[in-house]
This record gives structure tokens, sequence and C-alpha cells, in this order.
DNA sequence: ATGTGACTAATAGTCCGTT
DNA sequence: AAACGGACTATTAGTCACA
């Protein structure tokens, strides 16, 4: 499992579980809309502080954007 | 506290704990003596894909590196 | 509401040094 | 052993038109 696809995915997950759309959350953190598309999907290498832009529109801490578990699976690594 | 320098701290910490010089450090991970240098001091600001590099040379995880608890002082943020 | 290719400005990351 | 600078190339940041 690549870096940025586990980013994508953490992001992914926890903009849903807010509720809100790719263009919500883009306006929320600042970044374009195009951008975070491209970081969900996982073609991006973000910088930390895009990450911690992220994670603070998210309300969670940057580290946990970096996290593993998925809670359902993780089988490849 | 910047997302940065607490990089920097935590790499600093660990590469430490290790017993290894930056020299050492950057064999291990891959990464050019000068940029281990410059993100221990937070005047980098390093993608994903480095983080994972240095986390996988400490063996942590890359979340690890961004996490804030140095287990002494962190007063600010 | 999202995926994608392409684009320019900025900066990540390397390599040469000196302090 | 490490901080720091200058110059350089590769890659990212950030945006757009369009599917």
């Amino acid at each position: 499992m690549d870096i940025r696809k586990r980013i994508g995915l953490n992001v992914q997950r926890i903009r849903r579980a807010r509720g809100w759309s790719q263009e919500q959350f883009a306006f929320e953190s600042g970044l374009h809309r195009t951008y975070i598309s491209g970081i969900e999907r996982g073609a991006r290498n973000p910088t930390v502080t895009v990450v911690k832009d992220m994670a603070d529109a998210l309300g969670v801490t940057p580290a946990a954007l970096l996290e593993y578990e998925t809670a359902s699976a993780e089988t490849a690594e």
C-alpha cells in the first residue's frame, strides 16, 4: 500500500463521515477541488503542510491521515 | 508548533535513539545529508513519500513522525 | 459532483562547498 | 558531526477546461 493511496483513502473516508462533498471539503481546507480529487485518488504526493491543512479542516491530527487502520481491509502492505 | 518543526524534532529524537549521525541516517534512508539537516531544523517541507522513507529507515510508522507526544514539553501548538 | 491531462510558478531534493 | 549557503534539476502546488 503506497502512502499516497493510504492518505487518499483516509481523507475520503473521513470526508464522507463529515457528509462533505469534495467541493465542500475543498472550501473548508482552502485547497482546490481538483487537487483534493487527485489526493483522494493517490495521484498526488502532497507535502506535510498540505496534510496539515486537510487534517485541520477535517478536525483530526495530521498523523491520523497517515495511519493504516481503515478498520476494514488492510491486507496488502 | 509548525508541523515541519514537529517532524524535525521527532526525526532527530528517534535518530539519536538509534545512535545514528545525520550522515548515517541519510545513508540508511537514501536521502541526502544536507536534506536531513534541513528537515531536522524544520526548514524543509517534505512530501509524504519522504516521510515514509525516513519512517522506514527509523523503523517506525510514518504517522509516528507527525505525532506531538514527544513525551517531554509540548506547550505551544 | 468528480476524474483527468495539461499547464506555470513555486519548491522539493541533490550536490558543491564553507563555517 | 552538523548548520548553512548557492546553484541546480525534478517534482509538487495550484489552477483550468473539459469529459
